[in-house]
Parts: structure tokens; C-alpha cells; sequence
RNA sequence: CGCGGGAUGGAGCAGUUCGGUAGCUCGUCGGGCUCAUAACCCGAAGGUCGAAGGUUCAAAUCCUUCUCCCGCAA
């Protein structure tokens, strides 16, 4: 098929790797780059890096609502079968969404219409679910509201971080987006409406860095899933001497304690104490240092068994 | 020029204020103890102190420039 593809992040880059390798693409669509970083230097979106690779036209439209007639107009004299969205970060007018013969499949990071919205795989790491996968849809008007094709399911490890939880359903994501393009193709499909499903919707908002202090007054299982699904961005952290220690890995720990929520109790494991058990950091990073195993960290920051975090 | 921290044997850190023989906790290697051990004891190797230049009798330490890493903020 002839693919018009928009998307911006590394999730966005599996798939559009896996589209390379069976359609063509003609265009590829993209935020602006922006500023990042230290110094704010201007760099481009990964999307933009691999597309260039392969000699494929980037657009990058500051919007395609307003002033976005003169990008309808290159998408229209493209003639797309299809576009293929994975997190573009902006919302198609009806006008493009109307273009494309198969219409405009995204591929979304959630078991829909469960997680809808921006950040779907932190979330769900989050909320401690036992499960999530990918969805495939037919874009309509709203967010993530579109008509279901296709959905893949995976388990969410009890250890599991965001970010790896995100490496596993990017490369899901580009298989089950080419799959269901092949079987659009083909018309076997039945698109599912999202209201059919008993199930309630939910949405996933931004992350933001205010959640990101670490509250030892949870139960361990929920600080370990604050843990997981905050890392490695914008990462969960404590205080240890009143400096910040972020924390990017951890783990439950098998021991019980009586100590009050934030005592370390195991100073040879950074086992911390929560409502009703011991966390364990097994990853972390200091102010101005880098992140590293606990094993490393301890011995040029001894515990006393004394500390209280938080 | 957005603000700030950092670079010291293989790892993580101290030492820099106030220049004067390179230190700690580990790891590695060798030996010892032990039924045995990731435990304990003894010993050893391993460093252009991020780079270059400057000041000085003498620089990890003071001055200048540069490179790389990281946190905040976006």
C-alpha cells in the first residue's frame, strides 16, 4: 500500500520500520523539532531521523487545524491508501482523516478503550495492571475513540519499568500494525465500536513531576508500581541526607519490618520500609552523578541504618 | 550565552577551602584459616588525578581554555 506515516517517538519509529519493510512510504509526518536537552538545542524527532535515512519527504506542520489547508493539500495530492498514526501528538481534522481509502489506523499503547490519551503504558504499569497490549483503530474525531481493528495482549512483570514495558509494545505495536493493514487490505476485518465494549473508558493524562517524590506510607506493591511505571521517565525519587536520589529500579523484598514508613532497614541492600513491607532500590541515580546499580552506589554511600527517606 | 553538579587504579567515593610522598569501601590476583563459603586473616598488582597551557622550588589542589557526563528547567 502507498502510506502516508505520522508519528514522532521512539514508540512511533518500531512501527514505522516495520511499514518500511512492506509498503511504501510516501510521506512522513511530524512534530517540529524542538528544544531539548541541556542548552535547549533544537533536535530533531526520532521519526524525523529515520525518515530522512530512507529519503522519504518529512512535513513538519506546527498544526494541520489551523492554517492546515496548504498540508491537506500535499496529503491529497499524495493519495494515500492509508496513514498510519503512532503517537503524533496531534489531532487530524476531518478533512485528512476522510482522505485515505482504508481511512487512518492508529496504533495505541493500551488495551482501548482502557488508557486513551497520552501516556497509556505508564499508566497502566501505574495502577499495578496485570495486563495490557496494543490497540489498533480507525481515527475518528475524538481521542482515542476510534473503532477498533485489532488488539495484542502482554503481561506486565511485577518488576517490570515503563520504559521496558515500552521497548516490548513498540516492536508489538509495528507487528500488529502491519498485520492489521494486511487484513484491511483485505476486508476481513469488522471494526469494533469502542461503546460495544463492556468495559469502562479511561484516560491517561501527561505525566507530570509533581507525583514523582516517593510516598514509603503505601504499601510496598504500590510504591513498587510507582517505581516501575514513573521510570526512567520523569523517575520517581527520595531524599537520602537531603539529597535527591532518584530511583529507576527496585524490588519487593520477601522481609517484613515494624519500622516506620522510610526507615532504612537493610543497609546492605537499600531496603527501605513501607506500610507493610521493605522495598528494595536496585537501580539509582544521584544529584549530578550517574545512574547505577545499588551494589555501586553503597559503596561510595554507606548507610547507618538511621536514614529516614522522604 | 537558561541554572547547577561532576570527571581521582576495574566499580563507587574522599582528598581541592589553606599547594608539600595518592587515600577509603569494594573488586581482581596470590597466600592462609575452614568440612566448606559470597565469611574471616595476611600480602600484592593496578593511577598520564578528563585534556592542553600557565603560576610555582613544588599542582589532584591556584589561574585560563577545551572535551565529555549528569541533575533542574523546558
Amino acid at each position: 500500500m502507498n502510506i502516508i506515516f505520522m508519528g514522532t517517538p521512539d514508540f512511533a519509529v518500531e512501527t514505522l520500520k516495520r511499514v518500511y519493510e512492506r509498503h511504501n512510504v510516501l510521506a512522513v509526518f511530524t512534530q517540529t523539532d524542538k528544544p531539548k536537552g541541556r542548552g535547549m538545542k533544537l533536535t530533531p524527532p526520532p521519526v524525523k531521523v529515520l525518515a530522512t535515512e530512507h529519503g522519504t519527504p518529512v512535513y513538519q506542520p506546527k498544526s494541520l487545524k489551523k492554517d492546515g489547508e496548504e498540508y491537506i493539500k500535499i496529503i491529497e495530492d499524495l493519495a494515500p491508501d492509508c496513514i498510519v498514526v503512532a503517537a503524533y501528538g496531534k489531532i487530524l481534522p476531518k478533512a485528512v482523516l476522510d482522505i485515505p481509502k482504508y481511512g487512518c489506523v492508529n496504533v495505541h499503547g493500551s488495551l482501548l478503550p482502557k488508557y486513551r490519551g497520552a501516556a497509556p503504558i505508564q499508566w497502566a504499569v501505574l495502577n499495578g495492571e496485570k495486563e495490557t497490549g496494543i490497540t489498533t483503530m480507525l481515527m475518528g474525531e475524538g481521542l482515542d475513540t476510534g473503532d477498533i481493528l485489532e488488539q495484542a495482549r502482554t503481561e506486565i512483570g511485577i518488576n517490570e519499568t515503563a520504559a521496558e514495558l515500552f521497548d516490548r509494545l513498540a516492536v508489538m505495536g509495528g507487528e500488529l500494525l502491519v498485520h492489521t493493514l494486511d487484513e484491511l487490505e483485505k476486508g476481513s476485518i469488522t471494526p469494533i465500536k469502542q461503546d460495544d465494549i463492556s468495559i469502562e473508558p479511561s484516560y491517561s493524562p501527561m505525566l507530570d513531576k509533581s507525583m514523582c517524590p516517593i510516598d514509603f506510607s503505601k504499601t510496598v506493591f504500590e510504591v513498587q508500581k510507582h517505581i516501575c511505571g514513573l521510570s526512567d521517565w520523569p523517575c520517581a525519587y527520595t531524599s537520602v541526607n537531603g539529597k535527591r536520589l532518584k530511583v529507576y529500579h527496585s524490588e519487593i523484598a520477601a522481609q517484613k519490618t515494624f519500622a516506620a514508613p522510610g526507615t532504612v532497614v537493610d543497609t546492605d541492600n537499600f531496603g527501605v520500609a513501607c506500610a507493610d513491607g521493605v522495598i528494595r532500590f536496585t537501580e539509582v541515580q544521584t544529584e549530578g552523578g550517574k545512574r547505577m546499580k545499588v551494589s555501586d552506589y553503597l559503596r561510595g554511600n554507606p548507610l547507618t541504618g538511621k536514614e529516614v527517606l522522604g
